[in-house]
DNA sequence: TATTGTTATACTCTATAACTATA
DNA sequence: TATAGTTATAGAGTATAACAATA
């Protein structure tokens, strides 16, 4: 439990972060923008999967899910299977192309934050990401029992947890 | 210097945290959304200041600054005096009005924070502070360098760099 | 001529609701 | 009936360019 001060620092560095997030996304192909690198990061980290796992994933709905699938898909970038278990769904899967992609994408990245954050030392941006996956998890699992138990009250007790990667989900949606 | 993976892995937090944003977001009052709370905060934080200095702590377009502006001004939340100094400008600064919203929104960041993250400790959350006000920073200041140095700017691509804008803007603050 | 700020236009991202196909 | 996914529509946010008024 943090000092209300705290938190009323964190919403406004939350406010203010966009900017990087937005300077990070310059960087990125005309063709890729940074909601079909979110796509294709995911596709990679976590394998083939449906549309809804994806929108989990993602933290947004499943109607803006659809539309950047659309749009890697279009590009090649990623395949539609017919999910042979289940004919209303669809597997996604990484294509060759889609992977290449990808290559480029972490290239840049790096090459960016490298230069960026030359004077940051390993473990400084460690603690970074540390930081910022458990606050996603924290908000993640605010969501997750508003959204299965929402007319009940929001202490943090059961945990039945059904997913499989809970570092790499995001909250909200 | 970090290693790459690091490197990729906070594109990929950074990527992500736009959820707990548009979480935060969603305790907003129905007539303030994120862009004004920013812009009222700001003034709370730094005084009275002109649209350009406003447009540069938000790190956006002026354009994009002024829609911001007029939305509060019409809510009766800021006033807009024309500059003695410089009749082109209008100074900003809060009413009291905009002050009473500002103690109402801290109040429900304070308590949704709380809820959120009930099992950080306030060392953590000023932990996290620190870093993504350090990161904005990086940010910032490599920003105004490649400014500076236009021909050493590797970063984007055959994109149309056509920012003749003197303004340099660094992530709000 | 250059700068401050506004407005017009376009693009990205997201949510809600209506719709289809299947379970 | 319920669920997986798509599409239509609306709204917030941002960038570029053209413009007005002033420096």
């Amino acid at each position: 439990m943090a000092a209300q001060s705290q938190y009323e620092e964190l919403a406004r560095q939350l406010s203010a972060i966009g900017a990087v997030k937005r300077e990070m996304g310059r960087i990125l192909p005309q063709d890729c923008p940074p909601a079909s690198a979110g796509v294709l990061t995911l596709l990679d980290r976590h394998g083939e999967m449906r549309m809804g796992q994806l929108a989990e994933l993602l933290a947004i709905d499943m109607s803006v899910t659809s539309r950047h699938v659309a749009h890697v898909a279009e590009r090649g970038w990623i395949e539609r299977q017919p999910d042979p278990a289940d004919k209303r769904s669809r597997l996604l899967r990484l294509t060759p192309s889609g992977r290449e992609l990808l290559r480029e994408l972490a290239e840049r990245y790096t090459q960016s934050l490298a230069r960026y954050l030359d004077d940051w030392s390993d473990a400084d941006v460690g603690r970074l990401n540390e930081l910022l996956a458990r606050l996603r998890t924290s908000f993640g699992d605010c969501r997750t029992r508003a959204h299965h138990d929402a007319h009940h009250d929001t202490r943090r007790d059961a945990r039945h947890d059904t997913r499989h990667d809970s570092t790499t989900r995001t909250p909200a949606g």
